[in-house]
DNA sequence: AAAATACTGTCATACACATGTCAAAACATA
DNA sequence: TATGTTTTGACATGTGTATGACAGTATTTT
């Protein structure tokens, strides 16, 4: 199996605080809709805390996770700020979440002005299509038990912090959030999280989950 | 429906223009492959003549195409030049093709002297990554009829010639290529097409194909 | 603390599509 | 033109996973 990883391309401290001067700080409660698809896309942000996730919602209802999560650290909304507009896709926090926000005009003046920067938001966002390229390989070649696996995988990785037990991914995602970032159903994710769990490569404890075995869990990723 | 439409963000005659300064010019005949996964990412292209497909190959030797396809005036090989190295796809001529090649560090050169082309860069990436995402959401929430549907559409109205009969797509493609560009397998390609050949949407002779009525194609994108 | 809501577990049914196989047709090469 | 190779067409079988339904269990909200 290939095991591309691309660790999010991560931005200096001095790039962080040019940005931080361009913009202004909001904060955002856990639930809540940062941008969604129909908006215009007049600004970009500055993860400072909490995750957030991007996805889609289809004609019938149904919401589809792309591009995963973003993490503390990272830019989001770059796409459509530079292009095309309008938002295509709606960013929810997945916890309570605090963001810098860059106005366009601002942030087309920081880029100007600092083609370092620039150049960083080209790479980052060639980092991003290759992560998307993946997971469209990933939706092509694997089936569900393998997606679901890599995902956990990856959320501990992002999101994980060490404890005596294992890697604790305290997201609190529900069984139907993950079963949209793996295009799969509810039920599926429930009878397969048991499947991880029995075979001990996970532990789940209300809605915290350890990974503790990730040998295993790399098993199912044909 | 979302119809959601990017045309390929196309590059200016004078940035074109610069591009072939810090470049040379080399063709490749049809079948020949351009890069390689694991080849060292030194170099950029620019399509001048010809098509392009991306793609990736799994361990168990099956093909993907991630990222449909590139059409003359398009950059290629941007991701990872820009950042990590290594080729993680396969890119091929589908027809004979000419392309302008820039090596990474006259590429380097040329973004940080020529900023307007800096952001190009990360506008045609942003543009990627949302085809990307809608590629991923297709795969997550349609069914193979809709996804054929749409990668005929596509083709026809990137690589398409009117004519008489109708949109002509003079690709060559064989229905096994086909079937990795939408993640199914030959068999269904082969009698969908049948399919959309019995209701007249399209028409075949030989290996050419005719988008002859789009809004038939376009009912079975659900 | 009670009531309402949202989430999880489990089963039975259905079906879209993969897979395997083989013959016919088209294409490429000698 | 003849011959090997690739592509296409057709069908039969198998399976992964969706869907729906419902009961049990957590979480919120009142």
């Amino acid at each position: 199996m290939e095991n591309i990883n691309y660790e999010p391309l991560a931005l200096e401290e001095e790039e962080k605080n040019l940005i931080r001067e361009y913009g202004t700080v909001i904060s955002y409660p856990k639930g809540q809709i940062i941008f969604a698809a129909g908006d215009t896309a007049d600004r970009i942000y500055l993860i400072e805390e909490g995750f957030v996730k991007i996805y889609r919602i289809t004609a019938d209802g149904r919401r589809v996770t792309v591009g995963s999560m973003r993490s503390p650290g990272e830019l989001m909304g770059l796409a459509e700020t530079l292009y095309h507009g309008e938002r295509t896709c709606f960013a929810g926090a997945i916890n309570d979440a605090t963001l810098v926000v860059v106005r366009k005009n601002r942030f087309e003046e920081l880029l100007e002005q600092h083609p370092a920067i620039a150049i960083k938001v080209a790479k980052t966002l060639g980092v991003r299509m290759r992560e998307a390229e993946a997971i469209i390989h990933e939706m092509v070649c694997w089936q569900v038990p393998g997606r679901l696996a890599m995902l956990l995988l990856k959320m501990s990785e992002r999101a994980g912090v060490e404890t005596e037990i294992g890697t604790k991914i305290d997201l609190r995602l529900t069984h139907e959030e993950i079963a949209c970032m793996i295009g799969t159903s509810r039920q599926t994710v429930t009878s397969l999280l048991n499947t991880f769990k029995q075979e001990k490569s996970i532990v789940i404890e209300g809605r915290e989950m350890y990974i503790v075995d990730s040998e295993k869990l790399n098993k199912w990723i044909v």
